[in-house]
RNA sequence: GCGCCCGUAGCUCAGUGGAUAGAGCGUCGGCCUCCGGAGCCGAAGGUCGCAGGUUCGAAUCCUGCCGGGCGCGCCA
């Protein structure tokens, strides 16, 4: 349980009762009152603005509100002491019997601790990575499934339904620049079976964009495939058939290396299903008869202009209505549909499917983007839904302290994969989620995979192989069956008297709001920084015991305080997996 | 020039309107030889970029500056 919202929902009931006895008025808005942990410890273990935000319009002083449910939340359960103090908080602290309770609770539940119903089943679609299917992965594109496949898994533990998607920017420029490389590999793969000079030819007339050697399987088998049959055609006689080819083996690649990830999706949505379905046309046709779409020449950017600028007159789609800086264009010089055009058509798609909240993660270089798709979706949606872009900025790679210098032309450029052969799908999972997505990230080889306090994964692995070689360790000295969930639940937790032991319940009791916060934020990385401060304190208390043998978890001539440590230790293990298992890192029971 | 993100201890960074702003590393001063090992305690260190505003209360919200990053019609 969420023990702020618990004693949120009683300060509630005792203002309603103040206003059924007259001391109140009855129509007092209650929903500023807020519930926390008080910053400075010696305050208490929850404070509450109640009275400094009831006063005003209650009429009443400050303090002498703040008294006055100061008196009645003492009579609550679990409540110990009640003080006013400042201009008006009111400082509990709750009872030893609150705190054992909590800590029976995380028995009880197991990982499913935390849980929340706070999402009300509510549809959340998470889009992430959607890399273009061109080549394989790199660490940027890791950074951004982490971010989005952590926080789906966050959100389902707050209680909402969510879907993890992919979009396979499968239709525009990029994947035909894609397959011309593909068509020159494959006049490489078929060699002296040709006339000479054939493939340098192409190449010299159209240079490939996409020069990785993971091209090079991809024109063997469509020798295998076909033959010589498409040497010598017109493009527009094989590049369907190469791109088709290309843009499959592309996205065979990506699914090994998500597969990497650990990472599934439940979606994987095509762009160019979406515009061969009229999709497009559709959606557009739907903003055209509200007026949203006309032709028009945009003012050119201020300050330095493009080379090439000229006023030219487009299909621009009116996203100053919702909120975007400028309108935007939607269809190219060409012809043909924008990136932003099929987007809108995409999103629209997902919101057809029944979601009202959206979230896209992005790479940081597409910033400039975000508040005409966000304009877009309140327009497709008519303002019913409303999209999230998580940035996330780059991942810096460095080893030892030096940077990585990455060149694609020099060959130089380490994939995601590389990244993940080298140092494992854990420790790259929860070193993406060691900063805020908008913060730059520096992911240091010799630091991440070293066994060390600095590094945080293995701090919270350890700390996890560290609670079972505990418990393993008072199995052998008192047998497997004094250790078992259900001897631990009937332990006397009333024994864990120590301020360091009651200070990892109270950190353990504070992971249901941790992650109601984190889920409404958005913000998967709180709860790798959560992880690292219950880490923290388990190690101190292990650590105490060193100096103190009062303190080990252990005590063979104790069994019930043994016992009682143990429903600790297994409670700390919990909340560790809990939380491991929301980034999608394994709790290891041993470290090897 | 415009837009978005960022600016918090020497460094790297937490901090969804609450009280005297925190952690790790580094520095300085003491300890320490293990329930399974990469350690413990303490100290110094801050005008939360600057200036206004809203509020009982601002690192947090608003406005304007300063500094850094990203982006800026027909790439995605």
């Amino acid at each position: 349980m969420n023990l702020y919202r618990f004693l949120q929902a009683s300060i509630c009931e005792i203002c309603a009762d103040l206003a059924a006895d007259g001391l109140l008025p009855a129509d007092l808005d209650l929903g500023r009152i807020t519930v926390e942990p008080p910053r400075d410890p010696s305050h208490g273990d929850v404070a509450t603005n109640a009275a400094l935000v009831l006063a005003g319009p209650a009429g009443r002083k400050p303090r002498m509100l703040a008294t006055m449910l100061a008196e009645r939340l003492l009579a609550t359960d679990g409540v110990a002491t009640v003080e006013v103090a400042g201009p008006g908080f009111i400082n509990l602290r709750l009872t030893a019997a609150f705190w054992y309770a909590r800590l029976a609770e995380i028995l009880h539940a197991g990982v499913a601790y935390g849980d929340s119903t706070l999402g009300g089943g509510e549809p959340v679609n998470v889009e992430h990575v959607s890399a273009n299917p061109t080549g394989p992965l790199h660490v940027g594109h890791g950074r951004g499934a982490v971010v989005g496949d952590a926080l789906g898994a966050l959100l389902e533990k707050a209680g909402f339904a969510v879907t993890r998607e992919y979009y396979v920017n499968d239709a525009g420029a990029q994947v035909d620049k894609l397959a011309r490389a593909v068509y020159w590999r494959y006049l490489c793969a078929l060699g002296e079976s040709i006339a000479d000079g054939v493939a340098e030819r192409y190449a010299a007339q159209s240079p490939p964009e996409y020069g990785g050697d993971y091209l090079i399987a991809v024109g063997e088998s469509l020798v295998a495939s076909h033959g010589d049959s498409l040497v010598g055609l017109d493009e527009g006689n094989w590049l369907a058939t190469v791109r088709e080819a290309a843009v499959a083996a592309m996205m065979a690649l990506i699914a090994e290396d998500l597969k990497a990830l650990g990472m599934v999706f439940d979606v994987i949505s095509s762009e160019r299903a979406l515009v061969e379905d009229g999709a497009v046309e559709m959606t557009l046709s739907r903003l055209q008869e509200r007026d949203l779409i006309y032709t028009g020449v945009l003012e050119p950017p201020k300050g330095k202009l493009p080379d090439d600028w000229e006023p030219r007159p487009q299909t621009l789609f009116r996203s100053t209505a919702f909120g975007d800086d400028v309108d935007r264009p939607l269809r190219k010089s060409d012809g043909s549909w924008t990136y932003f055009a099929s987007d809108i058509a995409y999103h629209l798609d997902k919101h057809r499917r029944g979601f009202r909240v959206l979230i896209d993660v992005w790479g940081a270089d597409h910033g400039g983007y975000v508040k005409r798709m966000q304009s877009a979706v309140r327009a497709i949606s008519e303002g019913r839904a409303e999209l999230d872009v998580k940035l996330c900025q780059m991942v810096n790679l460095l080893d030892a302290g030096q940077p990585i210098k990455m060149s694609k032309r020099a060959g130089t450029f380490i994939t995601l994969r590389e990244v993940l052969d080298r140092v494992g799908r854990d420790v790259f999972r929860f070193i993406m989620l060691t900063r805020r997505n908008d913060a730059p990230l520096d992911f240091d080889f010799e630091k991440v995979t070293e066994q060390s306090r600095e590094n945080p994964v293995f701090y919270v692995q350890y700390a996890h192989a560290r609670c079972h070689s505990v418990i393993r360790h008072a199995e052998g000295e008192f047998g497997a069956e004094a250790v078992t969930d259900a001897a631990l639940a009937a332990a006397d937790l009333a024994l864990l008297t120590d301020p360091a032991e009651l200070d990892l319940i109270k950190a353990m009791a504070a992971w249901p709001r941790l992650v109601e916060g984190a889920a409404e934020a958005h913000e998967p990385h709180r709860i790798a920084f959560y992880l690292q401060d219950l880490a923290g304190l388990f190690h101190l208390l292990w650590t105490k015991g060193k100096d103190d043998a009062q303190l080990r978890f252990v005590t063979i001539a104790d069994r019930p305080l043994t016992l009682a440590r143990m429903a600790l230790v297994r409670a700390i293990q919990t909340v560790l997996a809990s939380g491991l298992k929301v980034i999608g890192v394994e709790a290891v029971e041993e470290l090897r």
